[in-house]
RNA sequence: GCUCCCAUCGUCUAGCGGUCUAGGACGGGGCCCUCUCAAGGCUCAAACACGGGUUCGAGUCCCGUUGGGAGCACCA
């Protein structure tokens, strides 16, 4: 194992979503590429919004991607004394000062600054007025160099930087003695021994800061690394419903781990032509020099196309155990795996681009009453369906073998004496049988089903056409 | 407003000065197959934002313009 160590660090919120997950998916996939290590922080010093239930839908998400850590999950809340022990530090070796302008003291100052068409950074008043420990409610800021430049070579967007003067004396700690965030990173970061920052594209403007803060900190900056954003459909912020972005709600949708992931990591990186990545060969393959630098937007109808590839791929029994809960919930009572929804399954991953969808189409084997689509049974079933639909129940009523080979010769022998296409025998029977005019191939759909259901739910059809019949 | 960043088909992208009449994939159109729905096969349309340079030669390098994004908190 490599001395390479990259971290996630996302704030709980309630749930993991899809730009924190890809952040994540990169990570992982850039540590096990390079045989380094991949540790989990949770920042959770906002007290508001981090509860452990949060803690733990993110935690959930992760794992359901298969993204495992090495390390962690730690907590920032755990770690105020090692925050505060810095503080202190740049405090001691004059790397930081205390400010004892007021929060308004700031705002009236930078109104006017701005009203005189000047661009406002602290102003510096009490960067030298040396204020000690009693100076009453105080902040305390980092004393960045007036001048130089503040770069680094990132590793997507290459030589970036800002020059120091553009970058106010940023406050590290409020005047209730909690350290900010940046100060909380970088401590972290730097303790932990984080050699790799894979971050979101909206920390890229923060970065020469947290450089300055190194610096002062007399700690030798990690690689950068930022990538560009998930965006929504119009091009804009994603969704405000952020509910509907998260890697749980998707889950509940239907998609595969495998087809997320696959998704995910194609959003903003790419090798050659090739489409489709398994777990293994993301971590093979993946590398930050192939990220792109402009921001993506989320293509949902390739997430189907993939969703559907994996389904298509997965072995039947995987298949079918994951189909299981989805189906329950359709049809609304417990479902068994069977060897009849085994076969279906099989008929039906072509047809699927989701487990939601997959459980739709196959509800119609396991439960008692069909959903009979009103529309269908109108066009299919009517007076003069009856009578092929008629000799039809009895021709495979006679049936010795419930196999699709005989069924096709009973099949052709009513159309050939009722003179009609295929279509006109295998729709109302389709309708009949599953209650809708889309399901697999006849045959297929009738052996699965078997033949007590099948000659059941073809008598109930010829009722409700005719019901003296 | 200021600072930083980005810019190839609708979308994700390949392209790292000549092999580009710009390739792949999703999506879209058409045809074939066909008992429905799919899947599959074949096929078509679809892009280098604009303007200047540099160069024998620019999608590829430089500068502007335009358009987008991000950051400018005692949030993270």
């Amino acid at each position: 194992m490599s001395d390479l160590r990259t971290r996630f660090a996302p704030s709980p919120t309630g749930f993991l979503h899809i730009g924190g997950a890809r952040t994540a998916l990169f990570n992982w996939a850039y540590a096990r590429r390079h045989g380094g290590s991949f540790v989990l922080r949770v920042e959770d010093t906002d007290r508001e919004r981090s509860t452990p239930a949060a803690e733990e839908a993110l935690v959930e998400g992760l794992q359901w991607l298969g993204l495992d850590w090495d390390e962690g999950p730690y907590r920032q809340s755990e770690r105020g004394e090692r925050h505060a022990a810095a503080v202190e530090k740049l405090l001691a070796s004059g790397r930081a000062y205390r400010c004892s302008c007021t929060r308004e003291e700031l705002g009236e100052r930078k109104q006017a600054t701005i009203a005189g068409g000047g661009k406002w950074t602290y102003d510096g008043r009490c960067r030298d007025a040396d204020h000690g420990p009693d100076c009453g409610p105080h902040t305390v800021r980092l004393r960045l160099p007036k001048e130089g430049h503040l770069g680094w070579d990132d590793l997507v967007f290459g030589p970036s930087g800002q020059d120091a003067s553009e970058i106010g004396d940023a406050i590290i700690r409020r005047s209730d003695g909690v350290p900010l965030f940046h100060l909380a990173v970088v401590v972290d970061d730097h303790e932990m021994g984080i050699t790799h920052v894979i971050r979101g594209a909206d920390h890229h403007n923060n970065t020469p800061l947290q450089i300055a803060l190194y610096h002062a900190l007399d700690a030798e900056p990690p690689r950068f690394g930022h990538v560009p954003l998930i965006v929504g459909p119009s091009g804009k912020k994603l969704s405000k419903r952020l509910d509907d972005v998260s890697v749980q709600h998707f889950r509940q949708r239907g998609y595969l781990d495998e087809a997320m992931r696959n998704w995910l990591v194609r959003i903003g990186w790419s090798h050659g032509d090739q489409e489709i990545f398994s777990a293994e060969e993301i971590t093979r393959l993946f590398e930050l020099d192939a990220v792109g630098r402009k921001s993506g937007q989320a293509d949902l109808g390739k997430l189907d196309w993939l969703n559907q590839h994996y389904i298509t791929e997965m072995p039947r029994k995987a298949l079918m155990d994951a189909l299981l809960p989805f189906l329950a919930q359709r049809v609304g009572h417990a479902v068994e795996a069977s060897d009849a929804l085994g076969a279906l399954v099989d008929l039906l991953r072509e047809r699927s681009k989701t487990l939601v969808e997959m459980a739709e189409r196959a509800a119609w084997l396991v439960s008692d009453e069909i959903e009979l689509d009103e529309k269908a049974a109108r066009k299919h079933l009517t007076e003069s369906a009856a009578p092929i639909l008629r000799d039809l129940r009895d021709g495979l009523a006679a049936l010795s073998d419930w196999k699709a080979a005989a069924m096709e010769l009973v099949f052709e022998d009513v159309r050939t004496r009722h003179d009609v296409g295929m279509g006109k025998l295998a729709q109302p029977v389709r309708v009949a049988v599953t209650g809708s005019a889309a399901s697999p191939g006849i045959y297929e759909t009738l052996a699965v089903l078997g033949r007590e259901k099948t000659l059941a739910r073809l008598a109930t059809a010829l009722e409700r056409i005719d019901p003296a019949s």
